[in-house]
DNA sequence: AGCACGCCGACT
DNA sequence: GTCGGCGTGCTC
């Protein structure tokens, strides 16, 4: 028997398929989706590996043999196991690359490699083989990865001497992930005397170390993230405290199975749906119980019930036996959600996102697997659930960026949907109040069923919106965040005892800080991007590095004291407010307050608890808050959206104003909306008050063809990134030749290819840029061009030092 | 990515 | 003669 076998931390052109001979010890035990250690490399170095198929005979004539086999029973189902392999062709990773992004952290392993002495004495005549013999004598045993990490003369000759002497024997050693390691918390081991006396003794890079110390002798105990967050250092500053026991760390019991305790399995309410609803219903069960893959989009307004609509299409799923999978795009902004799932679902429903610790993760996919568990409702990643028979696949918002992953295997969720929906014969259902024009499209074109819900839920309306033209206001002289329509509308909101909601964009409230007398803009000394104000520990921080420093008034480079906050901040805001209203309570909500895992909810729990009148935030809150007092609805700036260069400026800016115009008036209340802009005659901006999906599309999707963008092209973007500025743009200019003297030869038509250049972020983590752009048509020709073109750069050496990679249809 | 193999210069 | 530098190519 032989064993087709991917193995772990090959590089891409490496990648492939090796055949093992399975000893006949493991024949039987050892199935495709069941991980193994095998020898590899001229070393015979123990790597681990997956069993991707089984075989009777192999084309080589000699093969190594499997070591080891370290799952009983397979990790993976013979349809997963068919995603590795779609997810290498579609997205050029590597196999392990898709296996690590399949299986949770908890359950994957870690290979360690030992060398135990056998009691054979050396008598060889190497110092380092004497050497190394003598430690194995007195440790027991030699752990070789640490070896080889701490020695800077190479082990391995020496090893392999006494190896074939017979002195030492090799053992490997399989662990598992599962602990959870990460929900660390330090607390002080000393008293605040003490601690101030080390910080006087220590002489070098006291600074640091004293930050934390202060923190610290503020609080009982907290989070070692978040200690590192609040004073700017890296982790390993807090560990050196911990060596020289200043501080200890422990591990928090906090947050274990978040929420167990809530009520579960109690709903078994029928949802009373509307005559709408009802068709709508009834037309995808249709679909859904014929049991051969289809795929619908389900367009429907803010506020018109699609959830009570696929909840109960659940229902029907569940009762035939079949699985489900539910999609949302981030789990945190939805508790109202799951809550409603586990309510109705109890112990059959399971939840996978990134929140969990990593045991935690573990036992709900550990549930799934075992079919204790039968719907999972998860962030993107759910998307690889470990169940068969699934019926139903719900992408909840589908158009959300969120779906996309951004690092290897740089897939598309709705992409992993479609492939297990044709595998298990399932439905694929899509929804949303405002698809992506490219879903719409495909929907128009009759590859989507489309069912549409036009009318809210529960007899609302939608809100009345208002266009603020903030010209009037700066003609005025007024310059304030809130201008006076709003200011007004907010007046009338309180005086009515209801809550209002204020989104501010995230580009306007990133707060950079300049310099008034040069223009200088502070910029982070690793990333070429402006560094942001963080007013929870008063630190300016980079995004993309985790680079900190502290704030200063004085400009590095005219030297003048005129370093200030620009942008809009939610801080001017919320002074702004409290000027305006001084008794309102208001509620600050954004990426600075929340950074605690279970803090949005509190939040939002207070809000809907009118324990506030005002909520204050960015993107967070458009989503999922159902809030029955909440009749208005303030956009504090519709431009800052809207005039980037991405093609998806004016979709994602239609999209949010939609989505946050509906927060508003639910439950029967009126509801009014407030957008303020510069550019008031903008049709995006009509269009979204007027919720006028249909006609953002007409106008949209011309316009995508008319200038060849998606859904009219799949965009490419090819990426090369390296510390040798100079290195990465030769690296790329060499692809960019080979890649069009590549397309000529094979005649490859309707393909734009576009010259190297640095993209908007040049830099990062002092890694320098450049990226090549492609308008194509992502199919299998393409493909195999690509694959082709990704190995010949990683073998041709002088592309050594810079990296390479291939993203379809990128976020931008 | 490792690691072996092999082809050339410095040195016993 | 041989030890060791690193350029080249393979890993079942």
């Amino acid at each position: 028997m032989i064993a087709k076998v991917a193995i772990e931390n090959l590089t891409y052109p490496a990648d492939a398929l090796f055949d093992y001979e399975v000893p006949a010890e493991l024949e039987g035990a050892l199935r495709p989706g069941c991980r193994v250690v095998v020898p590899f490399g001229g070393g015979n170095r123990r790597r681990q590996g997956m069993v991707m198929a089984l075989a009777e005979h192999s084309e080589l004539a000699s093969l190594k043999r499997v070591q080891r086999l370290v799952d009983e029973t397979p990790v993976l189902s013979e349809e997963l196991l068919g995603l590795v392999g779609f997810c290498k062709r579609r997205w050029f990773c590597t196999y392990f690359d898709a296996i690590k992004a399949i299986l949770p952290t908890g359950s994957r392993v870690r290979l360690r490699e030992y060398a135990v002495p056998t009691g054979e004495p050396y008598s060889g005549d190497d110092t380092l083989a004497r050497e190394l013999i003598a430690l194995a004598q007195s440790s027991g045993r030699l752990d070789l990865e640490k070896l080889r990490k701490e020695r800077s003369e190479p082990i391995d000759s020496a090893l392999a001497e006494l190896l074939q002497a017979g002195a030492l024997r090799r053992v490997s050693d399989v662990r598992r992930n599962a602990s959870d390691m990460t929900r660390l918390a330090a607390r002080l081991a000393v008293s605040h005397e003490e601690a101030d006396a080390y910080v006087r003794d220590c002489r070098a890079n006291a600074a640091k170390h004293e930050k934390v110390l202060d923190i610290l002798k503020g609080c009982e105990s907290v989070p070692v993230t978040e200690l590192c967050y609040l004073s700017g250092v890296s982790k390993s500053v807090v560990d050196t405290l911990a060596r020289r026991q200043i501080i200890e760390l422990h591990t928090l019991e906090l947050l274990r199975r978040p929420y167990r305790e809530k009520t579960r399995g109690g709903d078994r309410e029928p949802i009373r749906l509307s005559a709408g609803q009802h068709s709508v219903l009834e037309g995808l069960w249709a679909l859904c119980a014929g049991g051969r893959p289809e795929a619908a989009l389900l367009h429907g307004v803010t506020g018109s019930g699609k959830t009570e609509v696929y909840i109960s299409l659940i229902d029907r799923v569940i009762a035939a036996g079949r699985n489900v999978i539910v999609l949302v795009p981030e789990i945190a902004l939805t508790p109202q959600l799951t809550d409603r799932f586990y309510s109705r679902y109890g112990e059959r429903v399971a939840v996978l996102h990134s929140a969990l610790s990593v045991g935690e993760r573990y036992d709900e996919w550990k549930r799934l697997k075992n079919g204790e568990a039968s719907i999972a409702v998860g962030t993107r990643s759910a998307i690889f659930a470990p169940l068969d028979n699934v019926g139903l696949i719900v992408v909840d918002e589908e158009q959300e960026g969120s779906y996309k992953s951004e690092n290897s295997p740089r897939y598309h969720a709705r992409d992993v949907a479609k492939y297990r929906a044709v595998k298990n014969g399932a439905l694929l259902l899509l929804a949303s109040a405002t698809p992506s024009v490219e879903s719409y499209m495909s929907a128009k074109l009759g590859r989507y069923h489309l069912f549409t819900l036009s009318e809210r839920y529960g007899g609302s309306t939608l809100p009345e919106v208002l266009i603020a033209d903030m010209r009037e206001d700066l003609a005025k002289g007024e310059t304030s965040a809130i201008g006076e329509t709003l200011a007004a509308e907010l007046r009338f909101c309180l005086k009515r005892g209801e809550q209002a909601v204020l989104f501010l964009n995230r580009r306007g409230y990133n707060t950079f800080v300049g310099c008034r007398a040069c223009g200088e803009v502070r910029t982070c000394p690793n990333c070429s991007i402006a560094m942001t104000y963080h007013s929870r520990n008063g630190l300016l921080m980079c995004h993309y590095c985790g680079h900190s420093e502290e704030l200063s008034d004085v400009c590095p480079v005219c030297g003048s004291r005129g370093m200030r906050h620009l942008g809009t901040g939610t801080q001017r805001v919320e002074e702004q407010l409290a000027e305006l209203f001084p008794t309102a309570r208001v509620c600050r909500m954004d990426l600075d307050t929340t950074s605690y895992k279970s803090s949005h909810e509190k939040l939002l729990g207070a809000f809907r608890d009118g324990e506030y009148d005002i909520l204050l935030g960015t993107q967070m809150v458009t989503k999922g808050l159902d809030m029955p007092n909440v009749t208005l609805v303030g956009v504090l700036s519709a431009d800052a959206m809207l005039f980037v260069e991405d093609y998806r400026a004016a979709e994602r800016t239609f999209m949010q104003l939609t989505q946050v115009v509906g927060r508003a008036g639910r439950a029967g209340k009126r509801g009014y909306a407030v957008i303020q802009t510069y550019c008031p005659d903008n049709r995006v901006i009509e269009l979204a008050r007027r919720q006028d999906y249909e006609g953002f599309f007409e106008e949209e999707i011309l316009f995508r063809k008319n200038m060849i963008y998606p859904p009219y092209c799949d965009i490419c973007h090819i990426m090369f990134t390296g510390a040798d500025e100079g290195g990465v743009r030769e690296a790329a200019k060499r692809f960019h030749t080979a890649l069009a003297d590549e397309f000529r030869r094979t005649q490859a038509a309707n393909i734009i290819l576009f010259a190297p250049a640095p993209p908007p972020i040049a830099k990062i983590s002092q890694k320098y840029r450049q990226r090549i752009l492609l308008k194509c048509r992502d199919d299998k020709k393409l493909r195999q061009t690509l694959d082709k073109m990704l190995c010949n750069f990683y073998n041709n050496r002088e592309n050594r030092g810079v990296s390479i990679y291939v993203d379809i249809n990128p976020n931008l």
